[in-house]
DNA sequence: ATAAGATTTTTACACGCGTAAAATATTTTC
DNA sequence: GAAAATATTTTACGCGTGTAAAAATCTTAT
């Protein structure tokens, strides 16, 4: 910088102020060092810079898993919100492993970063972790809650959008039995379920709870085994199945199509299947999938926007704000 | 560090070797520090240390596109490669968009990487651009193939792994069609329909090649719309499909389903779509997907290892290397 | 043209760590 | 137990930038 300084015909300082905001020093000033930089390519080296300035431009993204279109889909939206605001996006997986969802903020507490936006995992078991990083760094939860940490949280209304599914399924055939996993890996799951029984309660149905084992991220292979089992063995109490999420759908509808039963609305059709999430993949499952569509572009630029606010006000909130989206039904021919 | 250094009683000097690496000083000292460690919990700052290594620990590894599964997995695996060599992988995902694979390359100069492992688009547009990345930084390529860039190239066979599902195909049944993209946007299709040629040519049969209209990333839209019309129209000369990739056949099973024709190798089936790629979910199409399996971990793990080896030696290898790792066939219902 | 105000330059120090060289301490070897 | 080999400490400098304060320069309005 000092070498660039010499050579464009401006003071480092000046320079300096440029880097950090092109708009702090005079317009002809700026067209000078644009032009010298044009010339001689020279850039900050971001390790002097981050090592100096109080708090880095770095925000971490952490998702639970990438490999979810789900979470690949959310936080590519997520990166790009960064990036427009002028932040260093820095994404991070934990590839289904909650363990490595503490080892990610581990790793990010060395980077320093402005801020976090984070898709927890949701289990007991990393609360009090999330809950500390929580309090060393601004945090936005997004997709899944955990009460007692962080800034903020945003996500998807489950009691609407799954009475929004409940209610359609009755008024156009039976009501729906539940299909979820025994042992849920996300806090989502468990408000759908209770989702489910109030909104049947409502309508005057009985519910019907059909809980798979297995656990991990396998779900279409749970929903395939577990799914058809029920389905062979004509186990649902209606014709009608609400899966917690669309990839437990996915499974359920290759192993009703191996079972060879016709599932849809039609008059021909024995079996509806409807799912959560509006899956990427939802619209080319055979048949195609009937399900609610998560507002994922305005969860993401939500969180994000959150959290640009709390790192540029530079003061904590002083409440715990919780945005909920309504999910959408996207009617297609499974259900 | 110079705090720490004073509390635990260690030269501070000593502490930086211990750093760079533990076993670098003494048992009992590196014990003494750890002790000391887990009182005081300190950690290097990660900015200051990168200023002044010559190299940083950081690899960059690009992909374009973190929405498709195949991309999704390949750099799970190799992130997990890198941090178990006790490199800092930093993920970047081009989002589809060409343009964006150049500003990540840019984007990753600044960090200085010790090295990049990159699935070019491998467009012509940004072959200078790779090139001269390439020359600046080691950089590994894998997937895509750009043959004048880079250290070293890994990816699949696809002569062998398309040969060997035409083979199958043609033993099975009706010599496949071929059904791709019109532009694709990997040099792998352009391979892929080369082999087609060749293999078919050399069974003896005469090649019948099908290209769809559109660009972008949607291919199980385009193979949904323009595979559809194919099979409404009757167009295919023979009843086997070859497609390009998983992705185009998802959308042209699902397309066939919406259609009535019953697919797979069964008596009562009219048409055989087979994919290449073993996506994620074609074990869960309707019927399932019958492909060719891309060795995933050997791809990501040889590609990892292969800059690993050039940091090490710090030299740039003389000459470069291209592996190509075979694809298997992997036997379901579509096909 | 001139004074006030805004911007830039000059000067200087700080950030936290890598690293080199010489001195000292510790361990290993015979 | 002494000498040799090894490890650690001391001392000091450098990395490339942020930032503060005072001085110098430029811009704008009167």
């Amino acid at each position: 910088m000092e070498d660039f300084a010499a050579v464009s015909g401006i003071s480092r300082p000046t320079l300096s102020k440029y880097f950090n905001n092109p708009d702090s020093v005079r317009r002809s000033t700026r067209e000078r060092i644009e032009r010298a930089l044009s010339i001689y390519d020279y850039r900050p080296n971001i390790y002097a810079v981050n090592q100096n300035r109080r708090r880095t431009k770095n925000i971490g993204i952490v998702v639970p898993n990438l490999a979810d279109p789900f979470f690949s889909e959310i936080s590519r939206v997520v990166e790009l919100a960064c990036i427009a605001a002028g932040y260093s996006p820095l994404l991070l997986s934990s590839h289904g492993n909650p363990a490595q969802e503490g080892q990610n903020l581990e790793a990010l507490r060395s980077i320093k970063p402005a801020g976090v936006l984070l898709a927890p995992f949701g289990r007991l078991s990393e609360r009090a972790e999330i809950e500390r990083f929580g309090r060393d760094f601004p945090v936005v939860l997004f997709d899944a809650n955990i009460e007692s940490a962080c800034e903020a949280f945003v996500g998807t209304n489950n009691a609407q959008s799954i009475d929004l599914m409940v209610e359609y399924l009755c008024r156009s055939g039976e009501p729906p039995c539940f299909f979820e996993m025994k042992s849920p890996t996300n806090p989502n799951a468990n408000k759908r379920r209770n989702a489910y029984l109030e909104s049947m309660d409502r309508h005057g149905f009985p519910p019907h709870i059909y809980q798979a084992k297995g656990d991990g991220w396998d779900f279409e292979v749970i929903g395939s085994s577990e799914g058809g089992r029920l389905i062979a063995d004509g186990a649902f109490k209606t014709n009608t199945v609400l899966c917690s999420n669309d990839r437990l759908a996915i499974g359920m509808l290759s192993a009703a199509y191996k079972l060879g039963r016709k599932v849809g609305h039609g008059a021909d059709c024995t079996l509806r299947i409807a799912g959560h999430d509006d899956h990427p993949f939802s619209r080319f499952t055979c048949p195609s999938l009937t399900t609610i569509a998560q507002d994922y572009a305005a969860i993401a630029n939500l969180a994000a926007t959150t959290l640009f606010k709390t790192l540029e006000t530079d003061a904590r909130p002083s409440e715990r704000v919780e945005t909920l989206f309504e999910g959408t039904l996207v009617m297609r021919d499974s259900a």
